[in-house]
DNA sequence: TGAATATATGTCAAATGTGACATATCATTA
DNA sequence: TAATGATATGTCACATTTGACATATATTCA
């Protein structure tokens, strides 16, 4: 794992238990929290490629501003659920969504 | 959509807002419909594969053998987060999942 | 620059998901 | 056919996630 992806989630409050690598995080526990973030990214490209705010998202969506945020963000409380179901929001397709969680 | 599915779907307490097709669903609520079906029975062969019994999956995950039922029957009440963390701990990557995701 | 707009971050009550349990149904095989 | 093991289904207390709000910080641009 790059630095910059480590300083990111040290800095967004990931906490995890058990033992292992550099946070502690076990192969699966990465491999989740990764997942979050590259949905999260893709979300945010979406949603930009539309000239969309993340209020007008948030509308679209009925959600908030700040929750949309957090999404794109990574940030912990997020489920993988609402990523996925901004994606199909934005009119993401079963494939895209596929190629979003292996890019 | 096939009618086995949508009886599957039926029969199985799935209940949505909206005017649309068949059920009520718009593009989106089926699609995300479908997706857990897909990661259900996506972890249901490979655990198949892997000689293990729900409980066996159950214990590794901590979680019940009720719930990995749910998962693997698509049931409302589980969340795709769930269905992920099962699919990593059974030592899917990145890329399988998005296999899975897709098929 | 400063005002307007967009995004980030913390908090919380309400909504949703969770493991666990009881128990029912199904499958295998002796 | 019983007995045994696997899977399904309903329920519930507890845990996590949610939208909403307040407010801080960036970004844009006149």
């Amino acid at each position: 794992m790059k630095t910059v992806k480590r300083k990111r989630l040290e800095s967004k409050g990931w906490k995890v238990g058990s033992a292992g690598e550099f946070l502690n995080l076990s192969a699966e526990e990465a491999a989740y929290i990764d997942l979050k973030l590259s949905l999260g990214e893709s979300l945010k490209s979406r949603r930009k490629r539309r000239g969309m705010s993340q209020t007008d998202l948030a509308r679209l969506m009925q959600s908030s501003q700040s929750r949309i945020a957090k999404m794109e963000a990574g940030d912990p409380s997020v489920s993988v659920d609402l990523l996925v179901k901004s994606l199909l929001a934005l009119g993401a397709s079963r494939k895209e969504l596929a190629k979003a969680i292996n890019s």
